[in-house]
DNA sequence: AAGAGACTGGACTGTCCAGTCTTTAATCAC
DNA sequence: GTGATTAAAGACTGGACAGTCCAGTCTCTT
């Protein structure tokens, strides 16, 4: 056999072929209708070696999973900017709502979590994972941001940890259920998108921008 | 109905027992993981009679998440009052908030949406349905109100269904995504959800409360 | 170059399952 | 009461699938 690009050893580059088919079976097929056959076939790989790499369907499951999950989770939490004046805060907000839209609202992601939702009686430990790595670490970074900016009167909003779930929710909940039930053709343009995280901005500072003295 | 009718009360009966056997089936493993023979057992019922009165695996689960889905749907929208006067606004949608989550965070619908996510890709139709007979449906009757309530100076909101997602999605979405991913023991206690419903709602109002005169 | 370990292909086991078929029991007409 | 019709029970079929085994080949390291 001639290789033309010699990539590595060639047990890493099975174990990553491995795993790149079975993320596409298991997100096509589910886990029970996803076949190690069809998996070892894909990967160009015999199935002996998909069990020595991963011992078994569970295990290639679980290990496929919770690395998609870490990934999608650290891609969010990218480098982030943190807003220091007042005229920063509705740019910083809308920013952050159509950077955590376009990455949530992927194919990818939507089908792993559609699996992973299906999957929560026969794994729960996966669907815990993914909240804590999803929303829950989403709306902690958040939290932190607006304690900083209600200290400094910048934001006025009683408890940060309630207002960043709520502003997390306003601005996802909305495409991302939609994507969950209609299906991946079912997600908004990036303009539509766009229009939608600037109304979930709009009504969040409505609320929690701090009162003017008046008159 | 009128043909099962017709056939006797046994078959009625019969036809009760399967669908709610393949119910608790269905629901604990999933649409493949359910398996027809444990489903004619534990109807105290015959494959055969299964198979008479259904057709096919397939039939069974679109009817009865068909069926599941409509009912749920419909006891969402049961007799809601409207609200009037100005001071009947915030127990209104306390109210409707209150109702919605206690409906939509049973159990027995949680584990229906998630078996319905799950099966996005073989029963797409099912999941449009979901989404018709719950958010959709919920989201459409609430911006009618808002429309009226907006029109009547009640409430000053720009475009009555898009504030009728948001306020939606403010009460529903976290506590629902909790639940989908955390198991269903991941449900808030109602004195919890009472207390989350008054956030949103406050928030809500904060945003659209018409702007008062000021001094 | 050579040994150690990884990989292959395919046959094989035991199990499970959707759906059908045959046999048995019940129900009706007369 | 008897014969005909229908429903039910459960055995059965054909196929799929996870995981194992094996004999021989290939790849990496030293």
């Amino acid at each position: 056999m001639v290789r033309i690009l010699e990539q590595g050893p060639q047990s890493a580059r099975k174990h990553v072929a491995i795993l790149a088919a079975a993320e596409q079976v298991f997100l096509r097929s589910g886990y029970l209708g996803a076949s190690m056959d069809e998996l070892a076939a894909l990967s160009g790989v015999s199935k002996q070696t998909v069990y020595k790499h991963f011992g078994s369907k569970e295990a290639l499951f679980v290990e496929l999973v919770t690395s998609m999950t870490q990934d999608a989770g650290d891609r969010v939490h990218h480098d982030i900017p943190d807003p220091r004046r007042d005229d920063e805060l509705e740019p910083y907000l809308l920013d952050y709502a159509e950077r955590q839209l376009a990455i949530v609202l992927t194919p990818r992601l939507l089908r792993l979590r559609r699996l992973v939702i299906g999957e929560v009686s026969r794994f729960p430990a996966l669907a815990t994972a993914l909240y804590d790595a999803g929303p829950a670490r989403a709306i902690a970074a958040l939290g932190v941001v607006f304690a900083r900016l209600s200290a400094e009167g910048l934001l006025s909003v009683p408890d940060p940890d309630v207002a960043a779930a709520q502003f997390n929710w306003l601005v996802m909940a909305g495409p991302l259920n939609e994507a969950m039930l209609l299906g991946d053709a079912a997600v908004p343009t990036s303009a539509a998108l766009r229009r939608h995280a600037a109304e979930g901005v709009r009504v969040f500072l409505a609320a929690h921008r701090p009162t003017r003295p008046r008159c």
